[in-house]
DNA sequence: TTGGCTTATGTGACTACATCACTGTCAGCG
DNA sequence: CGCTGACAGTGATGTAGTCACATAAGCCAA
């Protein structure tokens, strides 16, 4: 009955969407387009608002605060198979937020402007469930955010985030794009990867790190103190 | 526990609510009850869901994280006339936050059950933006509350806490209590105010401080670094 | 190949904050 | 009055952030 073209079959990759009644389904899949976006664009930021709610099939979208200062944050990441709910809370109700969304990598996206959106959230009791719950992933992510900022030893923070970055034991990045990562100063990062290093850990050379004892740091990220 | 008389409606006292097309305006004072909340009483928290969405009409509740170790930090306050979006978020998708909400006065709120929650959602626009419009803004809080903490001089964030939560020019609270909305520790907090008062900012008793500067304590507040 | 430029990283000195271990103090109450 | 439990003060020490500057590594053009 339901002939699904290519590219139509994009809801099954949403968990929280697969029980959408399939009428909504049909509509859904009728207005709503893939897009893609290039690495580095701005989905949202000061000043910046997005025209639709986005759904990621592909890539990451990094959500950072920049303070005045100029000193950075990583609030957290949105991957493929989740909703970017600060898209969505910009179309019903935009605040100029000092926090920004980054596409990470390259970004393939199911677009949801806002008239559909505002039909599937009064029509589908499922399609909202998916929106709050996002809502409550993400409330849940910043309440973790800070409480490992304000209790969490940095050499642990920066353990845990060596592993969550490194692809292939790799990570491509600069102390100060680390620091930015934990919300500290470049100085601290350089001294805690100098002394991973000593302890043979890791292997550091310009601009990345590469990771030689993965169970170590794993020891160490795991410490409760 | 006691249903207001129809005339004095108080969905007056929600700006976001001033719109509300006349029909759902109806339904919302019909099905909606107000109560009573005793200071202290947790309404939502670890194992604690709770089974209203509740628009405070009197009060404030406080919202803390936590920690494992023991330690506190407090993330915002919901006051008359704004709604606690948490539980909202509980109502359709519940996870077992490490955040509480606590009572921190006596409050009075207008309770809406779920079933209640979702027609109004799924029938009025307007209802829609009040309660995304909510999450925006306790956002938009969380993430001031990662910046300050992250970037922030705690005794620039000690002179902000004291000039909020005093009332007439006086607080009740212990340096335990004020280290926990800042996420600090007690000794911090007493050595701090140690200095402010050797100053002549404010004077200290046993459970609380008195504000005997406050332009001054408005200067430092207000200063950048 | 050299030199000059930009960006990345290293380092010491210093300040701010957190932690630990302890002492002192106050209020209420039997 | 003296005990008790909660509150507050303090020095020593460890960890993190800031500032100022020194090196080094890659890049490109002469």
């Amino acid at each position: 009955m339901n002939v699904m073209p290519a590219g139509a079959s994009w809801i099954d990759r949403f968990t929280g969407l697969s029980r959408l009644e399939p009428r909504v389904r049909d509509v859904l899949t009728a207005r709503a387009t893939t897009i893609s976006i290039r690495e580095g664009t701005v989905i949202f930021g000061p000043g910046k608002r997005p025209e639709n709610l986005l759904l990621l099939l592909e890539g990451t979208v990094r959500v950072q605060q920049t303070s005045d200062t100029g000193r950075e944050v990583v609030l957290y990441r949105v991957n493929a198979g989740e909703s970017c709910v600060m898209t969505s809370a910009c179309l019903l109700a935009y605040e100029d937020y000092s926090a920004e969304g980054i596409a990470e990598t390259a970004v393939e996206a199911v677009a949801i402007p806002r008239s559909v959106f505002d039909d599937l959230i009064s029509q589908s009791e499922s399609f909202r469930t998916f929106v709050f719950s996002a809502y409550s992933r993400r409330m849940t992510d910043l309440f973790h955010v800070i409480e490992e900022i304000a209790f969490r030893r940095v050499d642990i923070r920066l353990a845990q985030r060596i592993l969550d970055l490194a692809k292939d034991n790799l990570i491509q990045a600069t102390h100060q794009q680390m620091a930015a990562e934990l919300g500290t100063a470049r100085e601290v990062i350089s001294r805690q990867l100098a002394e991973f290093q000593r302890r043979g850990w890791i292997s550091l050379s310009r601009g990345q790190i590469k990771i030689e004892a993965r169970c170590d740091i794993e020891k160490l990220a795991r410490s409760e103190h």
